[in-house]
DNA sequence: AACCACCGTTTCGCGCAGAGGAACAGGTGG
DNA sequence: CCACCTGTTCCTCTGCGCGAAACGGTGGTT
């Protein structure tokens, strides 16, 4: 407890911590004098911790009884977390069903700060296959997984996304916005986006969007292969077949 | 930035709940570097603060990727968090339905560390009324809210719980644990429990337990009023009623 | 009403521990 | 095999976090 049990711990940060979780783990705003008492933190320090975890939110400060309690950016970042972990566990065993039936790897992911962050992966079973790693970012643009989520956007957020510089990942890459746009409605019309080597050589990725009750795209499944195992022909039944799938897992969400 | 935009901010805690932030804002594990282009924090600086934080167990390691992500501490205190939340939204129509109904101050309180904490409180209509407030502090052998919940425990557990110095509150306070042990069993029959100046002169308070799906008390309700508003026959009306609107929220709690 | 005791807030100077550069190690890709 | 990038360790300097003490405000007590 002292110093250095652990190397590169840094006090102060040890401390609010410990602060924060006391805070939390009482379920009515404490006073400061109970911090104090509880961590045997002379009042000044445990003053100084609260205000600063109150300055970032992670604690609310009750001015009328001089209480702190949990705060607002706590609540959101663990709201955010927990839906991201529904997200996965309710996917998880729709992804693996897509693997055994088709052998190929099966991707879920989600778009933030205008790429698209993959968040779980299930891996083919063929010797030869596509592989990512769980937080690879990759274009909208350029993706399935990217495309069939901007299908879903109302005309004027998809403009956003599209309006900022495009990648060319490959000689493939569609970067003409009017040409997206057109690929983008036939996307929604099929209920699934296609790819084929726009974002990797040798890759061919069909991606369905998931989305929540007011149909806003949340999140995508993508099954990705090498280009010679996706023929045209093969296309429009796995597309319909995820798009069943991200439908399915839309609809448990919403549950 | 540089130092005193508002006072009594501890930085070294502020940069760690930054780099908290930012872990648990990014879905996938990210990397020490990526924290430090992000923060603007040099690469030691970042990596004291990750350590800090796993050590807490706040974030997670994961020494295969080298990346780090929200941590399992995080989301216990979370989830305890949440589900007091929900309790709380759940429970306060109902509340506030007994308060139109009898006018009196009604609380919900849970049991932690031996005693019964108040988590909400709806006030009574009267000028004169019983009025606590959120996170105090009462004993359970000498409140309804208590004796309701210990009505509920198994026997061992509730043994355990009685064999602390239980305190004399007031002149009536009942501290013998065989009579105590009588009154609970009735208080288990009758599916709520009551006390008449045990905790507070003047005081009569009557309540019921909130169960989850085992039967295990988690939370409990109360109506608290002068002495001389709960005469002895209105009891049986109002803990029985106390009794439904329990058991409708153990009902809503489960689904 | 005056007193007192407690709690939260502010001040201030000392000394330690946190910051960050730099060097080291380990792994990856070219 | 070498160059680069990322993560870890070391070291030294000084800035800032610490805590005693003083202040102010509030509630309870005789």
């Amino acid at each position: 407890m002292t110093t250095t049990s652990k190397r590169y711990i840094v006090q102060p940060a040890q401390k609010a911590l410990a602060v924060l979780t006391l805070v939390a783990e009482n379920a009515s705003g404490m006073p400061l004098s109970a911090v104090c008492k509880e961590l045997k933190l002379p009042k000044t320090s445990a003053f100084r911790y609260l205000q600063t975890l109150v300055e970032a939110g992670f604690v609310d400060h009750d001015t009328q009884t001089n209480t702190y309690s949990i705060g607002s950016k706590f609540r959101s970042l663990a709201k955010a977390d927990s839906s991201l972990h529904r997200l996965r566990m309710i996917a998880r065993p729709h992804l693996q069903q897509l693997v055994t039936e088709y052998g190929e790897t099966v991707n879920l992911a989600l778009q933030q700060d205008g790429v698209v962050i993959y968040i779980d992966i299930v891996e083919g079973t063929h010797m030869l296959r596509v592989q990512g790693r769980v937080g690879d970012r990759h274009p909208l643009h350029s993706t399935a997984l990217g495309k069939a989520m901007l299908s879903y956007l109302p005309e004027a957020t998809r403009k956003t996304e599209l309006s900022r510089s495009l990648a060319v990942r490959t000689s493939r890459t569609v970067v003409a916005p009017d040409a997206l746009e057109r690929l983008l409605r036939q996307a929604h019309r099929l209920g699934y986006a296609t790819e084929v080597e726009e974002n990797d050589d040798d890759v061919a990725c069909i991606g369905a969007a998931i989305v929540d009750e007011t149909e806003t795209p949340i999140a995508a499944i993508s099954l990705s292969a090498p280009k010679s195992r996706l023929p045209r022909l093969l296309v429009p039944k796995v597309g319909t077949r995820l798009a069943e799938v991200a439908a399915a897992i839309s609809r448990e969400l919403s549950a």
